[in-house]
DNA sequence: ACAGCCATGTAACTCGTTACATGATTAC
DNA sequence: GTAATCATGTAACGAGTTACATGGCTGT
């Protein structure tokens, strides 16, 4: 035992779990195309200095140091450094930082058109961002069925997909009861 | 203008801006109760630099300087800061830090009875954040109604309850398939 | 030849946290 | 009296970012 890194290195090393064998460069790929839905994706110069201080601990392995790219493999120790994390330690919750629901909180510092437009960009950036989780589902097909072995990626991704079809559903709404308000006052004035 | 702080900072301005005038621990005390839902809950220390970072750039007022306690409120000045900062600049995408998510992506990891149990744990702590939301929610009535000035927050506690019941929902729902899986796996041993 | 991607790192910096330190006021 | 809460800060540290720097390889 002995070691306690933050979440951050072990969702790197947990990217290591997948039976292959990544450069820094495709590790950060692999970050950006699902990490980033439900942790964050670590800067290229992070994901390098994360993987010199797993090398260092001994939970990864490299290969081709020296040569132009060198590759990180998970080690046995990694693997049950890994594991004992995921056993032994609590989750803790997650921690939400959303910018529109703290623009919205202060909404009565500019005019209700205003907020209404930043509540419409934000479903516009929702759907982008649905469709680019959708791609990363269609990349799991195949792996996702019942007692296959990687299949908790497709488990987690329809978690997203679900969270992003009720945001929507809530934002737009939030939109009609702000118009509602919008045509109330024009009556008044 | 030439002023770019972070989003903290600005979140402790807008804080200010509901017609009452804060001594830092009161202010810490309301971040605690509304913005750690959509943002982040700042430690106590950071409450105290953040403020004494906006006094210097005259973004607040202080009253009561030398005194055992110091009261802040929001400045003209502020005020427009505040609302430049809301008009002119993108709030950009959300953030989640979802450390059940990134746990559940790497079930192959462990057994399912243990990710099975991280999920249950994970509901329970959702059931007590949606009490304690509840509780914030309450709080607010009297102040909601459409054509209310301070209106917002409402609105945004009912969006934060939406979401924890549709987490509640689809996690759920996760557990229910991994236990299924279970019950398949024994009946094939 | 040139653009774009692959690949790796260093340095400086900011944000935010934890630990520490202090003391007044209030409730029981 | 003594425990909890109110109130304010400092210091050290770690996580993570941006900017910078370098160079090979690949497609057109």
């Amino acid at each position: 035992m002995g070691q306690d890194l933050p979440v951050t290195s072990y969702a790197l090393l947990g990217l290591l779990t997948f039976g292959d064998e990544l450069t820094g460069y495709e590790l950060k790929q692999r970050a950006d195309a699902t990490l980033r839905f439900y942790w964050v994706s670590p800067a290229m110069s992070q994901v390098y200095s994360e993987l010199a201080r797993l090398t260092e601990r001994g939970l990864v392995l490299t290969r081709g140091g020296g040569e132009r790219s060198t590759t990180y493999r998970l080690s046995a120790k990694g693997r049950r450094a890994l594991e004992s994390w995921m056993r032994g330690t609590d989750p803790g919750f997650s921690v939400l930082k959303h910018p529109v629901a703290l623009r919205l909180l202060l909404g009565h510092v500019v005019d209700t058109p205003t907020t209404i437009a930043m509540l419409e960009a934000h479903v516009a950036a929702l759907d982008a961002e649905r469709e680019a989780l959708v791609q990363v589902r269609e990349g799991l097909r195949g792996a996702d069925a019942p007692g296959q072995r990687f299949r908790h990626p497709g488990l987690v991704a329809d978690w997203g997909l679900d969270y992003f079809d009720n945001e929507r559903r809530i934002v737009t709404s939030l939109i009609e009861r702000l118009h509602e308000e919008e045509l109330q006052e024009e009556g008044d004035a």
